[in-house]
DNA sequence: CTTATAATAAGAATGATTCTCATTATTACA
DNA sequence: TGTAATAATGAGAATCATTCTTATTATAAG
């Protein structure tokens, strides 16, 4: 339930890519990095914008190589824009309020005995229909403060 | 929770549309049509398919229109081609069972208690952070039967 | 230190979606 | 019913996030 520390975190991202015969280069740590000082699910641009030293080829293919060692989930919504975080076993297990207006996404908790009971619920219905399932995804669609105004 | 018949839907359909200046004409009634007759969210491609005389482009102005209105839901995915299905005041609230491999998307329904649960704890969530909430999605990820083997 | 292999980055290519605009259909009203 | 005014249509062009290509640079193994 608690934060990964820094260090642990370059252990398990180094890892995780060996796992798939890639490299825990620089660029790759950056990345890591810039999300983890994020506590929201952020786009490319808003990456390139944190650091001008990335370039937005590498960007793309390396986030994509890190979503494929299981280290950052890609968030696709509505809006134009793919939203990137850190997988659920380096945050924890949370869900998404997003604003449809201003595209923004925040991180929110579910209490403890209402996930639990959706999980098994979930479990159920992937047997049901012969699924095997990998994770679930709970949005909150609607219109932030700011954008209300 | 019964599904509306077609004459139902076309008054709402026609209802719905001219709330916001736009006319039922025979396009779009053909789209509700196609949408009414599959059971599961389809893509654009798919449409186009089940009807030759569609114009691409003027399906995907008509579903913009008719998802302005209330009456169609678009769904994106991490999949290239964003499905469509009757919103849910139409149909009936659920959910989607997704395949990552395929991209196909079959709908499913959570039990009535942990439905209730879950909204009224969404809620409360809701305006902790200040967001008005339009709606909820839940998804399931994972692989089908057919993607397994 | 070399050599083989992987990662990088600049820009080109891709492709789903949106836009444009001339044509066609529909509505409101005489 | 005609007729003007307005909306919808559809073919193709344009857009733009993302992916691909390729020459260059960095890394790892021996």
């Amino acid at each position: 339930m608690s934060t990964t520390s820094e260090t642990d975190i370059d252990q398990l991202a180094a890892s995780q890519l060996s796992a798939i015969n890639q490299r825990y280069t620089k660029n790759r740590r950056q990345l890591i990095e810039i999300l983890l000082e994020t506590s929201k699910p952020i786009t490319i641009n808003q990456i390139l914008e944190s650091d001008s030293n990335l370039a937005q080829s590498s960007v793309y293919r390396n986030l994509a190589v890190l979503e494929q060692a299981g280290l950052v989930v890609k968030i696709i919504t509505n809006d134009d824009h793919a939203h990137y975080e850190l997988a659920e076993h380096i945050l924890d297990h949370h869900h998404h309020i997003i604003c449809s207006p201003c595209g923004e996404i925040i991180d929110f908790h579910l209490s403890e005995k209402i996930e639990k009971a959706l999980e098994s619920s979930l479990k159920e219905i992937a047997d049901d229909f012969g699924f095997s399932i990998d994770r679930h995804r709970l949005d909150l669609l609607g219109t932030c403060g700011e954008c209300t105004q």
